[in-house]
RNA sequence: GGCGCGGUCGCCAAGUGGUAAGGCAAUGGUCUGCAAAACCAUUAUCGGCGGUUCGAUUCCGCCUCGCGCCU
């Protein structure tokens, strides 16, 4: 990294989906001289808008958004290829004096972008397609077995039902030629040249469930189930990886009439309930968090947030709050 | 009013005279390239009262609730 260049800082907000991370992230761009930078794995698709939350224009207010819409629905979103697209962005926003403020919604990502990512080969969609297909010649745990002969070490970190990280694991060991746990222990390189503020929000459980009820019903009448028609009417594949997002699959099965929009709508809001408790889960364990008990969206805690920036040195007072810190 | 069937965790649902499967949900957790994913863990004393019994959720009686049928 460039050391001559200065600590800049970098907001990233966390929180769990419905928290209001994106008006709080326009808030703060606006109030900083800053730009925002989606850290989801689903607003990184085209096409798919309303039921991944994407802020539309008006909510945007100018601000320039970044890292959504960049996949098309037959891409593949990685933790890797989201660090790639996030690192340029970054040199790009340090140039123009902009403070990037992440809305973090995958937590993953944002860790991957901050301490880096193991020396390892990327996944193998060949290669696991061919274990997938021992796995199910041989007896039950043959994947588990497997491992354990690469790499006994990284095998005891792996439950041994969990195929999805059993085939990862293997996959790497296979084509680095080497354990992962080895691997693993030649370090990260992790991100540099920034000072990271990591703004988190955490509603009280029972409203945050109230606003994922509420925003259920609003995706649906903004026309969620349209999107849904319209994306299968161009001609995507049903099986594409953003179908697989809270509540794309749900409404493609009313549109089959196999079930009905109140059912579907009741799916979506538990499948959200899941997903904001295992966001919660997950960011309670990220490290060096201000915690904020409340929503983006509440002008008193906006302004908590903005209190605690400026203790934090960033300014305010010119549209670029890029003073080294 | 009578007859029949049935009341097992929030929901669905097995089951046995010796102290209650499973699924879903919920909650907690794990996770270095599918992460809005995948996986792991935890959660009941069987409608109420009494009787028989060494021991009943399981057998008997009464009560209660639900469903169906009959008059």
């Amino acid at each position: 990294m460039n050391q001559k260049s200065a600590l800049l800082p970098l907001v990233a907000i966390v929180g769990p989906t419905a928290s209001g991370k994106s008006v709080l992230g326009v808030q703060l761009a606006e109030q900083f001289g800053g730009e925002v930078v989606a850290c989801d794995s689903t607003q990184l698709y085209r096409g798919f808008d309303i039921g991944t939350a994407k802020p539309n224009l008006s909510e945007r207010r100018g601000i320039p958004h970044h890292l959504i819409d960049v996949l098309g629905p037959k891409e593949e979103a990685t933790a890797g290829g989201y660090r790639q697209m996030a690192l340029p962005l970054l040199d790009e926003l340090r140039r123009r004096a902009q403070l990037p403020i992440f809305t973090v919604g995958t937590g993953l990502y944002l860790r991957v972008l901050l301490e880096g990512l193991a020396d390892v080969p990327q996944r193998s969609e060949d290669l696991r397609v061919r274990l997938r297909a021992s796995a199910k010649d041989h007896a039950p745990g043959y994947l588990h077995r497997l491992l354990k002969r690469l790499d006994a070490a990284a095998t005891r970190r792996i439950a041994p039902g969990d195929e999805q990280k059993l085939i990862r694991a293997i996959e790497v060991c296979l084509l680095a030629r080497k354990p992962i746990s080895e691997a693993y222990r030649a370090g990260r390189v992790p991100l540099e040249g920034w000072r990271v503020l990591k703004v988190g929000l955490q509603p009280p459980r029972e409203n945050l469930y109230g606003r994922i009820q509420a925003r259920t019903a609003f995706m649906l009448e903004q026309g969620w189930l349209g999107e849904v028609q319209s994306l299968l009417a161009a001609g995507l594949d049903e099986n594409a990886k953003p179908f697989d997002f809270i509540g794309y699959r749900e409404l493609c099965t009313v549109l089959e009439k196999k079930i009905t929009l109140d059912a579907a709508s009741a799916a979506i809001q538990q499948a959200t309930r899941r997903y904001a408790k295992r966001q919660l889960t997950w960011f309670r364990k990220e490290p060096g968090v201000r915690w904020f008990p409340g929503f983006g969206d509440d002008p008193s805690l906006q302004s908590e947030v903005v209190g605690w920036l400026r203790e934090e040195g960033l300014d305010t007072t010119r549209g670029a709050g890029m003073r080294s810190v």
